[in-house]
RNA sequence: UCCUCAUUAGCUCAGUUGGUUAGAGCACCUGACUGUUAAUCAGGGGGUCCUAGGUUCAAGUCCUAGAUGAGGAGCCA
């Protein structure tokens, strides 16, 4: 037998083995009982459920039992029997205990009582040892993992986009630089610059804020292609749904136009759901329990209802109309805040919407210009709770218009060089999308803070671990 | 970055109009209990009231500045 030898949690509960002699290994959650007897809530992380092992302390000594307290690691070989308890079908009638580790009760800061989501920020180290995070991180894994099928099973070719990047036109956000100069003493050119081409890379560097440009290039070559990466952004944004460094997904597709972009996005969200209600049921049903009473109802609806489509301008004129005192005045042009965003979500339509066709001047540089030589092909999915999941658009794929677009916008075209070659040589009609994978995580799980649904968050200020 | 609020025991939080020795629940320790379900019951230990100034006979409480955290806004995914 090797140390790995185990029956997990998951599939003890499932009660498939009652009368043999089971090894269950995991972490104490509470110890309570009596002088005869004391039972231990194990939990090994396969599950939201804790199995219950039942030790005599005739058997085990009550000096022993003491340690096998909460937190502690623990080997345990014995019996799965039925449980005469109501709350559990089977528990494990121990016979032996192995104490792997120890946690020192007077000082090990997880307690068998709750904590606030903010304190468990501070032991980020801990906090997967809880059942919410636990539930979280679970569910994580599942959306990660549905992502890749759903896409894997459409034909999509998962690409890998450089994390670190030379060019800084994507204009998502500020950047932050990658270097190996000596920050105290970088070398300097004669204008008293900093000079890069001694830099490691041999010129300035930074960390990606989108895969999509890339994305693109493969795009124009496999068709169907998808990235599903680590993204940096050095705003100084201090929000529940901001991290500085997050995931997200962003398909590109050859020979989709806006409209089979829409239906792509929509079809991709609630596939996301619907697998996280089939497959994570446990986990939502503990966190509609414990944090947001209406998650389920909420993800069964979104997984079952049409989305909203109308364009920008519709959008205007039904703020315009609104009998609402609107903080930032809405006009054709204006670009579209929470406030109105909410409005249409949760009050107006009452279910997701997806706008379209934005004033060019609120939008990117690569985004296809329509007819009215006003308005570009872009489209926002917007959702309760979280706003703006899902941004993205046509791509301007005609050599001509791009170029105008990048000189009108004055964004230095020899960082893009590769980028509009791929208009000059065989371009292509296509479309893509980016989401973030936090924000997808806040819907699902419910959780209010983005800091709750990423194991280790990256904050200003915040670093740690 | 801006606005608002908060900071008191390991955790969650009370603390009245500025007034004696700063409280509770949980956690922890000791004991009781023949199967518990966030076990229960009894007892015990535990405090730089965020920091630095100031007002006052007297400050956890009022004022100023700062630190940290949270919510809202902006930026966005």
């Amino acid at each position: 037998m090797t140390l790995k030898s185990r029956t997990k949690i998951v599939d003890l509960l499932k009660k498939g083995e009652v009368g043999t002699e089971v090894v269950a290994k995991g972490w104490v959650r509470t110890r309570r009982g009596n002088k005869n007897v004391a039972f231990i809530a194990l939990n090994d992380g396969s599950t939201i459920h804790n199995i219950q092992i039942v030790a005599d302390v005739a058997v085990f000594g009550d000096d022993f039992l003491k340690e096998v307290g909460t937190g502690a690691c623990i080997k345990v070989v014995g019996t799965l029997v039925e449980s005469p308890g109501a709350q559990q079908p089977v528990e494990v009638q121990a016979k032996s205990i192995e104490l792997y580790g120890k946690a020192d009760p007077a000082s090990y800061p997880l307690q068998k009582k709750g904590h606030s989501l903010e304190f468990l920020r501070e032991i980020a180290h801990l906090r997967p040892r809880t059942n919410t995070f636990s539930a979280v991180l679970r569910i994580r894994h599942a959306m990660a993992f549905a992502i890749h099928k759903y896409f894997n099973d459409k034909g999509f070719f998962y690409i890998h986009t450089p994390i670190i990047t030379g060019s800084d036109a994507e204009g998502a956000g500020e950047l932050f630089r990658v270097t190996t100069l000596d920050i105290n003493n970088p070398p300097r050119k004669e204008n008293g610059k900093v000079d890069f081409a001694e830099d490691f890379f041999g010129k300035e560097s930074k960390l990606t804020v989108s895969g999509q440009l890339e994305g693109e290039l493969a795009a124009l070559a496999l068709s169907e292609v998808y990235t599903f990466g680590p993204t940096f952004r050095a705003e100084n944004s201090n929000t529940p749904r901001h991290l500085a460094e997050f995931w997200m997904i962003e398909p590109e597709v050859a020979f989709y136009d806006i409209e089979d972009n829409m239906d792509l996005a929509e079809d991709f969200l609630k596939y996301l759901i619907r697998y996280a209600l089939e497959h994570c049921k446990d986990d939502l049903e503990f966190l509609n329990k414990m944090w947001d009473k209406e998650l389920l109802e909420r993800l069964n609806s979104v997984a079952s209802i049409s989305f909203e489509r109308l364009t920008y301008t519709k959008a205007v004129e039904i703020l315009e109309k609104a009998d609402v005192k609107w903080e930032f005045p809405v006009f054709w042009g204006a670009d579209l805040h929470s406030e109105h965003e909410r409005y249409l979500v949760e009050k107006h339509f009452k279910k997701p919407v997806i706008l379209t066709d934005y004033p060019k001047e609120i939008k990117a540089f690569y985004m296809k210009l329509n007819d009215d030589g006003k308005t570009v092909k872009a489209m926002d999915v917007l959702f309760p709770k979280i706003g703006e999941i899902i941004g993205g658009s046509q791509r301007e794929e005609n050599h001509e218009a791009i170029t105008k677009r990048i000189n009108e916008l004055e964004i230095p075209m020899e960082e893009l060089w590769w980028y509009i070659e791929t208009r000059k040589f065989g371009t292509a009609p296509h479309s893509g999308f980016g989401l973030g994978f936090e924000r997808l995580l806040l819907f699902v799980t419910g959780m209010g803070n983005i800091r709750d649904v990423i194991p280790f968050p990256r904050t200003p200020n915040s670093c740690e671990f």
